[in-house]
DNA sequence: TATTGTTATACTCTATAACTATA
DNA sequence: TATAGTTATAGAGTATAACAATA
């Protein structure tokens, strides 16, 4: 019962992370969802940016993280102001609130892995996180359209290639 | 901006897993949703079974499950049959249809992977498979009732915590 | 006319609780 | 009374398309 490729190995492990996922979220703040926890730590991450940009590092659709933020903003978390420069643009930023909330998503979220994952190798830890970044930069930087290309399927925008490096 | 603990960047990571999920499911055959592709695929490898374990192997309440194998029993693709030894109990199976079904799946998923991390050593894809199942294991096998416990719901009771690390 | 965001609608997936049927 | 499974309801996530505002 067991003559598989290991594409599809690969591919139902991955299914299975849901699990891990699910169960991260549950340890979350009650009014911090996983997307919106996602946005603060993006913007802990890497800054002030604009939608477009959050959107892409999410990887998903600008209309959906534009909910997200939209709730981040409503509870505080995060400063929405227009582009000077651009009245199109907005800027996205954590305030001191958000902050906090990041600070404590991230002491829960690794509490709960320490928990779970007490047993595991340092090393194994560090190498899985490698490679599931290896595979996020294989998927980002593929350039072929199978994500990103609405209509076009331009080649590559290299301002999304570098951020897939991050 | 890089001060993150190991266990950040791994939730982190995981969370990324999305992408790639959503770029495997978008692939699927149109009538076939992310959730019975499962369901097809844990009856493919382990054969038939009862509600129970489906639910148990795809780590979902039986709610669920119940409704993504109705979708299955409705396109032919699952027979679903009382069991004589005990009329509560209903086994599982797959269809004729529901092996082909089955076989496309793992060939697109396949053709996607193949396309997405061809330039990988199969050394990498062998061990980013070993890894995120040992994960999986570690959740399954945790034990502190952190995914199971039907109501108690208490975030860490600390005997069976200590009790799971042994 | 093109770009940046937002809002409306629809679909998928999940959990909880109430319910049916059998043991 | 306990167990196996189904159905109803609600919440979170996503994509597409239509829309408003600015360049």
């Amino acid at each position: 019962m067991t003559a598989h490729t290991p594409y599809e190995d690969l591919a139902r492990e991955l299914g299975s992370v849901g699990t891990v996922r699910r169960e991260l979220a549950r340890n979350l703040p009650h009014d911090c969802p996983p997307a919106p926890a996602v946005v603060l730590t993006l913007l802990g991450r890497h800054g002030e940016m604009r939608m477009t940009r959050l959107a892409d590092l999410m990887a998903i659709d600008m209309s959906v993280t534009s909910r997200h933020v939209a709730y981040a903003v409503e509870r505080g978390w995060v400063d929405r102001r227009p582009d000077p420069l651009d009245g199109r643009v907005r800027l996205l930023r954590l305030t001191g609130s958000g902050q906090e909330m990041l600070a404590e998503m991230h002491r829960r979220t690794s509490e709960t892995l320490a928990h779970l994952l007490g047993d595991w190798p340092q090393e194994d830890v560090a190498r899985l996180t490698e490679l599931l970044a290896g595979l996020r930069a294989s998927f980002g930087d593929c350039g072929c359209g199978c994500r990103t290309a609405p209509r076009g399927a331009r080649p590559l925008p290299p301002d999304r290639a570098a951020a897939a490096q991050d």
